[in-house]
DNA sequence: TTGTAAGCGTTATCAA
DNA sequence: TTGATAACGCTTACAA
């Protein structure tokens, strides 16, 4: 009569400890009115038996799965090893730890259709969704307002802004104050290396860049495309060097690609700050690494999600939560490069 | 009588296309014995309806979830951007992009009992779990053997190797083809930077370099620890010129702290490799963005990892898998830093 | 090929 | 405080 291979049920906790499956029930999710003498009952029976509640059973139920999925773009290795989404899990994760929430990573595959991720988040997996760093062409958001499964976002979406929760840092001061740190140390000729214009982080800090220029009556034609990457960095800046060979600045959108700039200057022998002076943006580990260390836009990702996540799990409770954009403001660090 | 605010059920769906709720259920599920027409209409009715199953009632009968767990030590910064876990979640990623399985990432966290993560493993929300990348005092492994959950580690496990599936590289001949290089070119003073010690690789590595000196009739003494990441090589790398100054290489037993190394090597005016030569290992992007370009030792991770995942479906699946380990040959990648 | 009916393991309602 | 009992939404023999 002994089958160990199945895992032991509320039924069999119930017998061992000589009370009714509902009081097993009750003991076992808080102990809401039931008497010590059967809590211990239970206790006991539940050690004894190793038992874990089945969460299908649960959830089908309670109707909840006391999980949140955190909805990245694609499992490629440019994002993969991106310390914004490193940020990202740490700062879900540290806002979990106290719940018994657990966190589900999902990934978004661009080769497959978006709704296969919907399905998913639709079929009753998680209680919630984050969604970090989608591109334009995701349109998650729109699938995802359908479902009305609850979800915020970290960054700005493209479209639906106005029916959306979402965080974000404000990436166009970020990026006007980055050039306006350049612009204050006397640089004349500034260029950039934008991030992807699919996503509103690379956007928006090129307008920022732009914005500070125009302020101070510089011209705004030294840009190139990068991929917030450090190849597609030092890509991008071959080319600032080849079409703008008089630059003496360059405002990067990300770390990485600050990184790959400064190892293309040093190899054109262009000196940093001296020639040319450098800033990045993000402020995740990498500027202080580099040499010089980097001048760079602090992005405060692990507080941005630790707010979405505890804006996700209001929601999720069923709290109401004001729709309306949290903007983080960016703060300039200094470092060795300006 | 239109509540939308509830998902259709597939009761709904059988109702809207005129069968029973089991030829709609086998519709769904493949559409083995249904007819054309039955067929037709259940799919009519699910779109019309946007069903989607309740995997919470699927599994609570099914006994599946069609979801896998990998689950990784701790959410920190270190092991976040470590491109050994990029690495690992491509590999994941790749071996599920087949099939409808999705995946599950769970943080092990350390200041949590291991036994959060195994109850959650045993609760029945997944059907199997990879683990990467644990730690000596884990003893994850012993949990997971006991739950009878399938279950396939990546690296060798410290404990009970008998009886678990693993997959990995060969470290320690790694470590000894990586040494032998620098042996090879004419280096007799070689220091090593080590991995952790209380992972598998991290000793493994630490072997290898061992053996191929004493191969060699050369010194094993100037070893210092490293943490795999950047700052801990650049640390170890400090420490071996105050108390090695005579060294003429280094053998550091991940590319990452290779990078350390570098920068201290170049910051306290050796060349590489004229005065001191590099050997990493990883080969994981980071060896072909230093300069120089980084000699190292290719660590198969995507590939260990797609093993490991096609491992897991088949035990998943309940095919004999044999226990014994899965190892993976190193290869000598050549950069320009020997 | 189809439908009936019996669960899967929980939680929640309600009377005792 | 406790214990029957009825869901929860689905799959799957089994019978038709």
């Amino acid at each position: 009569m002994s089958t160990p291979s199945t895992a032991p049920t509320l039924d069999e906790v119930a017998q061992t400890a000589g009370v009714s499956r509902s009081t097993a029930s009750r003991a076992i999710n808080g102990g809401l009115r039931v008497s010590p003498e059967a809590q211990a009952a239970v206790d006991a029976a539940v050690a004894q038996l190793g038992y874990t509640p089945n969460r299908a059973a649960r959830s089908l139920v309670t109707r909840r799965t006391d999980s949140i999925a955190l909805v990245v773009p694609e499992p490629d290795e440019r994002i993969l090893t991106d310390p914004f989404l490193a940020g990202a899990m740490r700062g879900v994760s540290a806002a979990l730890a106290g719940t018994d929430l657990q966190l589900v990573l999902l990934f978004a595959r661009p080769d497959e259709p978006v709704n296969r991720i919907v399905r998913y988040l639709r079929s009753g997996h998680v209680d919630g969704a984050i969604v970090a760093s989608h591109h334009r062409e995701d349109d998650l958001e729109e699938a995802l307002l359908a479902s009305r499964l609850p979800a915020v976002f970290v960054g700005r979406p493209f479209a639906s802004t106005a029916d959306l929760v979402y965080v974000d840092v404000d990436n166009v001061e970020g990026g006007r104050i980055a050039t306006q740190r350049l612009v204050d140390a006397g640089r004349r000729r500034i260029a950039t290396i934008t991030g992807p214009q699919d996503m509103t982080a690379g956007v928006d800090r090129l307008t920022g860049w732009r914005q500070a220029l125009r302020a101070a009556g510089l011209a705004t034609d030294a840009v190139a495309a990068g991929d917030f990457a450090v190849a597609g960095g030092a890509a991008a800046m071959e080319r600032l060097l080849a079409e703008h060979p008089d630059l003496d600045a360059v405002f990067a959108a990300s770390d990485l690609m600050a990184e790959g700039a400064l190892r293309v200057l040093t190899a054109h022998g262009r000196s940093v700050p001296g020639d040319v002076a450098v800033v990045g943006f993000d402020n995740l580990g990498v500027a202080a690494s580099t040499s010089p260390a980097l001048t760079t836009v602090q992005n405060p990702v692990v507080e941005m999600v630790k707010t979405a996540t505890d804006l996700l799990l209001d929601l999720v409770a069923g709290h109401v939560v004001p729709v309306r954009p949290r903007i983080f403001a960016p703060r300039l660090i200094d470092g060795a490069s300006v």
